[in-house]
DNA sequence: AACATTTTCGCAAACGTTTGCGGTGTATTT
DNA sequence: AAATACACCGCAAACGTTTGCGAAAATGTT
């Protein structure tokens, strides 16, 4: 009783297996008659069809295969709600693998996608992965391979990233729009690249201003160190009268100084991050960001991937935007 | 150049497929010999078994399907990263799909598990899923269901969950202990499972204690409610002096309306929660809770899965143990 | 040398679809 | 009345595997 097919569908009804497989396919060639009586029988089995064996038959697997470090990650996982909801309404489905940040585990997980003759593949590559063949060689198989957020440096592929030079500026000419004058930026880890490349774009913009306020420059290596950065800066003679938050994990940090020390915002100081906004919407006010949204990456990574699915060739690295997301913090 | 096949293995070699194919699976038919000669080739040919091609023969999917309201949600996470984590070192391979909380779009995915021929299938369901038929049926299939967190009230089927009577329990002996008088509860949707057991435990605990202590229960749907309810309590005449957030959704309104009222805690009012952990450790002092692991539910469901899989057919609801997290906010 | 055994391999069917092509029967046109 | 057109449907091959069974070749036993 559990597995109803094609052909026990055409012998109840006394059919040949091709006329009820195109009566189910709403085919010109068969008489709306025939196909009314195909269609409920076919609903009062409950009739599935097998997806491997269409599969196999038509070699479309529409399966994205999805790699990524974690799924537990704020970020990544805005980017997979993305990627799974608009892959659901077109009609794929998906499947998450991660890597845990291990370059093998990677490896072995783009195998599986090959094995499972996926239609493309969307990746997020470790910070240890060295050796972008294996990918290139799904490429070469006509498989689409769509890079995001950490893509890797090789030049002809397709990626999409946040803008993280953008995003930066974007918050510091908030907070010069604003006319604060002791400001505090907290950022993370100087040897990483989106480091570097905050901190530059961050710094420039207050240059080209003919800013008169005093910027502070720290750099926290995780929450706690976030903490304690704040902490101490709140307690200086002149306290800050803005910070800057590259990250969900400093902003968590620099928040949890800022309740102990019972710190009013926006009136004593104002806070302003860049983050995808699950994080800065927790706070009474919420805290204004810079989005970099994991969601809208995910949707142009999508996009991307559908383009070239429809024939489009060309190789490019996307960019999307960020935009200034007000909460009440500056 | 794309597709090798056990086919182009077998014209190269003058093999048959037969012979092919059991070499690669080390047969004990086969010679040494041949099976070295098979293997070297299939290896710099690269070839990579149609997953498909399998599953049409053998009737084993090897796929999991995991059915959640949605990905972005720090106690799903973990519970995805357990499942995915064990099923791939199992040999399996994990189809997520999101229901963003509509019964209809659920019923899609779980249509979408059947055509993939699913080996099993977690799932977690929408507060609005009043028909668990349609995954009855699936069992009836033979195919196992496990549900996790939110689980159906129907008795015959297996759940894994947390341990929300303990828990509820827990929260509730550590609030009358601290001698709280004004107690407000701010519950989940009262018609998931999962609310009328929190509820019915936090009461009984009351209960059974000479408790002096009021008991005001109020029931939130989301993040908003509880932000209004919150708020709408701490301005009546009596105040509340401690409050019980049965989750991370809920926790996350009481907080922001809190921060509104600068109410500080835990002078003014004690919090208590239930969480896995995350949110309480964002504020200051961090939130004392009740851990519900979502890590530690999702390998039992998955160790529950395999059972399953390996003929036990013994239905029963499992519950993940709960434990104490002090924080400082009660 | 005849027979029995074992090793090694191939044949062919099956899994559930899709689809090109051809074959009926009926209706329409000359 | 013959020819043409059309509507409706079935045959059979193919997709890439797995596997029971049988066959040939090699080896061992009398």
């Amino acid at each position: 009783m559990s597995n109803i097919t094609l052909k026990k569908i055409s012998q109840s009804l006394g059919l040949s297996i091709s006329t009820v497989s195109r009566a189910l396919k709403n085919h010109p060639d068969i008489s709306e008659q025939t196909k009314k009586r195909v269609r409920e029988l076919a609903e009062s089995l409950e009739y599935e069809p097998n997806a491997f064996a269409i599969q196999l038959r038509t070699k479309d697997s529409r399966i994205f295969g999805l790699l990524v470090p974690t799924v537990s990650n704020h970020f990544y996982e805005s980017c997979i709600q993305a990627i799974e909801e608009e892959s659901r309404k077109a009609g794929y489905t998906v499947i998450i693998l991660q890597s845990g940040d291990d370059p093998e585990t990677e490896l072995a997980n783009l195998r599986l996608c090959r094995q499972n003759r996926v239609s493309g593949v969307f990746a997020c590559i470790t910070p240890n992965t060295s050796n972008v063949q294996p990918f290139l060689k799904l490429e070469d198989a006509g498989i689409p391979v769509i890079f995001f957020d950490k893509v890797p440096d090789f030049e002809a592929c397709n990626k999409v990233c946040t803008g993280d030079i953008e995003a930066a500026g974007i918050a510091a000419e908030r907070i010069i729009a604003k006319q604060k004058k002791q400001v505090l930026a907290i950022l993370g880890n100087p040897n990483l690249s989106i480091t570097k490349k905050r901190m530059t774009a961050f710094k420039a913009a207050f240059e080209k201003n003919i800013a008169t306020a005093k910027l502070q420059i720290v750099h926290a290596n995780n929450t706690k160190d976030a903490f304690d950065l704040t902490h101490e800066a709140f307690q200086q003679a002149k306290r800050p009268d803005a910070v800057f938050c590259m990250s969900d994990e400093i902003l968590a940090g620099t928040m949890k100084a800022l309740q102990l020390l019972r710190v009013k915002f926006p009136k004593e100081a104002g806070i302003i991050s860049i983050s995808n906004g699950v994080l800065p919407k927790l706070y009474y006010p919420e805290i204004t960001y810079v989005e970099t949204s994991g969601f809208k990456l995910g949707k142009t990574a999508f996009n991307r991937m559908m383009s070239r699915l429809s024939g489009s060739t060309f190789v490019q690295e996307i960019t999307v935007e960020s935009v200034l997301v007000e909460g009440g913090s500056l």
